[in-house]
DNA sequence: TTGTATGCGTTATCAA
DNA sequence: TTGATAACGCATACAA
């Protein structure tokens, strides 16, 4: 990516003292030894170590196992030491080792994420919808990047079953062999999502990608079109959604399908070369699915650029029904798939299954929506 | 939002088994209960826990310290010795638990970024270059949300402070008094971005705020404009951009700017009624600054929906110089932030200070660049 | 209501 | 080169 220069004179002050390979021209740097060695607020440790358990107790004048209990369960303690204790840890800024706890009662209270990327909006409203919904069960987040590197993924899959979280949920993402047999014998609760997988390695919710193909599909077929394109990204699932969509036309009849391929993550730039692909190849067509709304968004700058209307000339439809697609030009009409959803079930199950309660459902499938706006 | 229903028939093959408060006409649910007791690949494991050193320790017929070695110092074994533990381990899927070492080690080998949202591209570039240096030095990542609640931030350090990381990223993120109190009694190294704090708790590397609001006033009096406008978002950075955009407005001698505010996160939509704002106040207008290249994109696409040229009749200039910024129509100018080498450097700082090596620069301005493309 | 002893799984230290 | 021992910080079981 191309870094311009600004105007204005260089407001460089001192070098940096690292070489730096930035080209910025608005760049200083400076190191504060102060800052360390006066701390802008009153150190409230007198140690250099942070305290432990042992250490409130002895501020608190109990034992330890009573400030364990202050914490853990403090109805069973006596109000004014309870008070005492609470004190001493509020003013020790003591925060118990969960290392310590969770190897004692074999629960971290933690939750693993792996996702293939982070960058994309696509995952970014199930990641969300499961961190809040486990964080009110007391469990904490742990995202994973996969980096659709399936050598790598066994690698990441070790490292986080290291850390012995309560359950593990894959986000897009197919276990390799090994993958799925490091996760079976963990006996970790598994959570696989954005699919239905065939073969799940234990609990599931999505949806079909092969239904959402076959539904945009006749959808256009529904509104007249007659030569239909798509534009989609290369992994296993959009393949899935290319072939439901490609099928869905033939069997109305249809002349084939043109589709362009676009490498993984989607871009902007590569809806608009997508569609222009498209159109290159077959200008009769009137009717693209985008397998995202970025893609989507894309197109709809493509068509735009080409002089195409939409969806007069050229019907677009997008696919997450991200926050932007009601704001483009003209408004996109979208597949919906309810991440927020996907991830409340799947703290359930989780939480569910940490707890040794029963799970109702092991395999779900939530289903998805056409969410009808101006382009198509 | 919106959800329309498709044209399809429904597929509804049997009803959720939990109450379903999906609007999705393509619905089906299962149980599957033979997936548990069945498992599509055959259990390695015999016993139904995780094997531990001690089993691997037998399984090699040797003692639990030379399981502990062949993983930690391979080199100091008797290579039949290694490659009959090594077999072993492979065989039983052992995997060491972090949570025993991290308390006997006194080091997780975790690093936890703390951000305000995942939701919106500005801070991924930032978040994928920290994770992937940090691997690469054998740590892992952990994200947290604070989600621009200061209340609940207090709780969310608290809670990252218990697995006693070797190291805290705060992205975005200015610590409260409690936080800020909690952290230093953690004696864990913490890395502040993304800004210039008067007041760093330890270790910074970022950029100025103001002078970056600064560096687009000239830009846009360099090009002659002297109605200058603004989209911004309202937290404390933005509030600085702008004080700074408007003070620099006014030391050339240029009319007040008119800012219009779109509450957090950034969206297309809230740049499309920024800009609509800011010309319906102003339509004298010709320049406008979005704090964000997604605000940006959704002025441009405004700009093009009120007929108005870009550059010709307003110049748009994002912020961020996101992926997507070459490929809008026309393409953005944008103040191009290096989120790549603050991760890099915040990671280089964590990883010292966790070896206990010195750090040459504790604060470090990395800069800004304006990217000049066509849309100024 | 509070305290004591014990073990969670791992690894540094020392001894053989 | 390998093994025995102890300790990391916390919480359950039991005792007082």
């Amino acid at each position: 990516m191309a870094i311009g220069t600004g105007r204005l004179p260089p407001l460089q002050l001192r070098p940096n003292t690292t070489p730096s390979r930035s080209t910025s021209p608005y760049h200083l740097a400076w190191t504060t030894i102060a800052a360390l060695s006066a701390p802008p607020y009153p150190p409230v440790q007198p140690t250099d170590r942070p305290s432990k358990i042992q250490d409130v107790a002895r501020a608190a004048g109990v034992s330890a196992m009573t400030v364990s209990r202050a914490i853990n369960h403090p109805e069973r303690l006596n109000p004014e030491t309870l008070q005492r204790v609470r004190d001493a840890i509020a003013s020790m800024r003591y925060v118990p080792n969960a290392l310590a706890s969770g190897l004692r009662l074999s629960r971290a209270r933690l939750v693993a994420a792996l996702l293939p990327t982070l960058v994309g909006p696509v995952f970014q409203e199930l990641i969300q919808s499961l961190d809040h919904a486990l964080n009110q069960h007391g469990y904490q987040l742990m995202i994973g990047r996969t980096g659709y590197d399936a050598a790598q993924e066994a690698d990441l899959i070790r490292a986080i079953i290291q850390r012995r979280p309560d359950g593990i949920v894959m986000i897009g993402t197919a276990a390799s062999e090994e993958g799925r047999a490091l996760l079976q014998a963990s006996r970790i609760p598994v959570v696989e999502t954005w699919d239905l997988a065939d073969t799940a390695i234990d609990m599931l919710v999505g949806f079909s990608h092969h239904a959402i193909g076959a539904a945009v599909a006749e959808h256009f077929v529904a509104k007249g079109h007659r030569q239909l394109g798509m534009v989609s990204g290369d992994d296993a699932r959009a393949r899935v959604r290319v072939a439901a969509y490609a099928q869905a036309a033939q069997a109305a009849g249809l002349p084939e399908v043109t589709v362009a391929f676009t490498p993984a993550p989607s871009t902007l730039g590569g809806g608009r070369r997508g569609l222009a692909d498209v159109l290159l190849k077959h200008p009769e067509v009137t009717a693209v699915f985008c397998s995202s709304d970025t893609l989507a968004l894309g197109a709809l700058i493509e068509a735009q650029h080409q002089g195409l209307r939409v969806p007069q000339d050229l019907a677009v439809v997008g696919l997450g029904d991200q926050e932007f697609a009601k704001d483009t030009a003209p408004p996109l009409t979208t597949v919906r798939l309810d991440g927020t959803r996907i991830g409340q079930l799947a703290a359930d199950m989780i939480v569910a299954r940490s707890l040794d309660q029963p799970v109702d459902a092991h395999h779900v499938d939530i289903g998805f929506a056409i969410t009808q706006r101006s382009s198509s």
